[in-house]
DNA sequence: ACTATTATTAGTAATCATTACTAATAAGGA
DNA sequence: TCCTTATTAGTAATGATTACTAATAATAGT
């Protein structure tokens, strides 16, 4: 495995993104620094960084989005507007664990968001 | 809204299914009832009976599955043969909820199922 | 039950996120 | 610095899903 630009590139624009960007979204926002990459390489890439765990994958609705491995936490997905809002707050489950290695777990949550529930009141 | 055979059909074979079909393989499974029932028909009353709440869609890895809505469980996907084996056991989790109005939440489980351990050792 | 209305269907074409392919490029060890 | 080969840019292909259209069938009103 070697290091390349676009390889730093696209795992810096995912670390440093407070959203949770899209393929598409990461491959504009790189755009900027490299003129050329490819959506390819973009595509490879995020595959490449999930497998090696230094990124994330989130699968709710519509395209998959990609989020940074820092703290450990959970997704909350805005069923109005389709926000995907960080969940910090820590949420311990216990479970026997007879269904074989769990090696990862995430607990999806969906709703309408704060900003939403603002809007429906005007 | 109106009954037809076919969204009658497609509600049974999801009901009375063990496993978590894809939609192809609920056409698959429908065409041996109404040999002509298309494809686009499948997924327009899967996305149909998704919005009335009577199915439920899981989305891990590959293609969109879907499963029954009876007792409310979470799902476990075995990373090394792709099979999604439900997790019945009651699972509290508390969490403040200041995110918005939270109205679902499902856990999804990443790891080796057991049978595929069992083949590891051999 | 008959008819009129219109939602739903079968069949097929289109879309669009993602992956595959290929020749050119560049990372990094010798 | 050179050589090997992983990675890239650019583009074509794939495959799940959605859109479109004329034909069909469900249901409300008579």
């Amino acid at each position: 495995m070697r290091v390349t630009k676009q390889r730093n590139l696209i795992l810096d624009i995912v670390n440093n993104s407070k959203d949770h960007l899209s393929a598409e979204e990461i491959h504009k926002e790189s755009l900027k620094s490299i003129k050329n990459i490819s959506l390819g390489t973009v595509y490879r890439n995020l595959n490449n960084l999930v497998n090696e765990n230094l990124i994330k994958k989130i699968k709710f609705e519509e395209f998959d989005r990609y989020d940074q491995i820092n703290i450990k936490h959970n997704h909350m997905f805005c069923t109005k507007c389709h926000k995907i809002i960080d969940i910090f707050e820590d949420i311990k489950i216990s479970l026997k664990n007879k269904f074989g290695k769990i090696n990862d777990y995430e607990i999806n949550f969906k709703g309408i968001c704060n900003d939403c529930l603002e809007k429906e009141k005007e």
